[in-house]
DNA sequence: GTCTATATCCAGATAGAC
DNA sequence: GTCTATCTGGATATAGAC
């Protein structure tokens, strides 16, 4: 008995997810170059051959994964500050789930190292690169926002808000990127301790806890 | 007329360096396989055969480059905890100096790339990859030393010194790979704000000066 | 020490049968 | 949709002449 049209799509589905998985573990990993489309083949259980039924290319798959990370972060961010809260809150929010999921989610870190990869690594067409760059500003600019909202409501310390956005998004790449290559995650640095760097009494208030 | 064994020597030693210089700019930019020895080569102005007489193969260049950035890392590391100092100078003293390179000296920069890639891309053979990351460990031991210095003297915030040491390193090496990837630096923050993380009273002493 | 030419290998991508 | 077999290009590494 033949397959039907949605039978065919749903097996599409699938194997497309499945694809996915194993290429940010692999690329997020080794990178584009040094990654095998037949390793990403091989791990989703396929042959070489068929991968090309589902992308073009090499370059096509990393992109779309890249693509994919970005939207999701930028995505994650703006909610952030669009939440109804002062700076100081969304500040300490949003670094508390961070480290959460950094500690807790292994594809997320996986995340984070494919980010830090593509952005740090020479490896693209130059348009393609810019393209990321673009993107890869947008939590910067945010962050930035919020830390400006914040020294205007004095939770904040003074200095330049760029800087500080800078700061933030440079110290929570080194983490991840940091944890992403560990085997097991034993322990990881209160959340509060980064937080220090940004606003005025947060030392004040960890002792008093 | 001939040229003397003194004389070739000195050809070879120019020589080398000149790699050494163009492959450590190439790698870090792009990584172990998505840098050609060609375009080494190319950047050196020597042609592709002659750089095999200097190296044996392209691994061997990117050995080479990495563990003359761990050596001099743990050289430096090392001299930081020698000095005849308070835990809290050590620390206030370390970050400027590094903040300070970081903005100042481009082939720093490229240094902390490569280590960071080197340490987060499983694009080399195991063996090699565990002894980059034993060597990688010095650092963080050796200022979780400091921090427990500084915590018995009062100057630093109480929790885990493992984890104190890890987050001054990653931070670090976030904020160097960072500044790494832009063609310009402008400004970078200030090393105040990183050391806020670590030392109880470091804004009341920002807001004083 | 330096170059050009070449051997060798390997991975990305395609073709065609089932 | 899936596989095996194959084409093709490109990069590492070597050989041999100057």
């Amino acid at each position: 008995m033949a397959r039907t049209e949605g039978q065919n799509e749903q097996i599409r589905e699938v194997r497309k997810e499945k694809i996915r998985l194993e290429a940010l573990r692999q690329f997020s990993m080794k990178g584009l170059c040094a990654t095998r489309i037949q390793d990403i083949a091989a791990g989703v259980g396929m042959s070489q051959g068929l991968l090309y039924h589902y992308y073009s290319s090499k370059e096509a798959i990393y992109i779309d994964m890249i693509d994919d990370a970005l939207e999701k972060t930028n995505q994650a961010v703006i909610a952030i500050r669009d939440m109804n809260a002062s700076a100081n809150e969304k500040i300490l929010f949003s670094l508390q789930k961070l480290f959460q999921t950094i500690e807790q989610n292994d594809r997320f870190r996986q995340t984070c190292r494919l980010i830090a990869q593509a952005t740090n690594s020479a490896e693209l067409p130059e348009d393609v690169q810019d393209s990321i760059l673009q993107k890869r500003k947008i939590p910067y600019r945010i962050m930035a926002e919020i830390f400006l909202q914040g020294q205007k409501e004095g939770s904040v310390v003074s200095g330049d808000a760029d800087e500080l956005a800078t700061l933030y998004w440079t110290s929570i790449n080194g983490l991840s990127i940091y944890y992403a290559t560990l085997k097991e995650i034993d322990s990881i640095p209160d959340y509060k301790l980064l937080a220090a760097m940004f606003l005025k009494d947060i030392h004040f208030k960890r002792d008093s806890l």
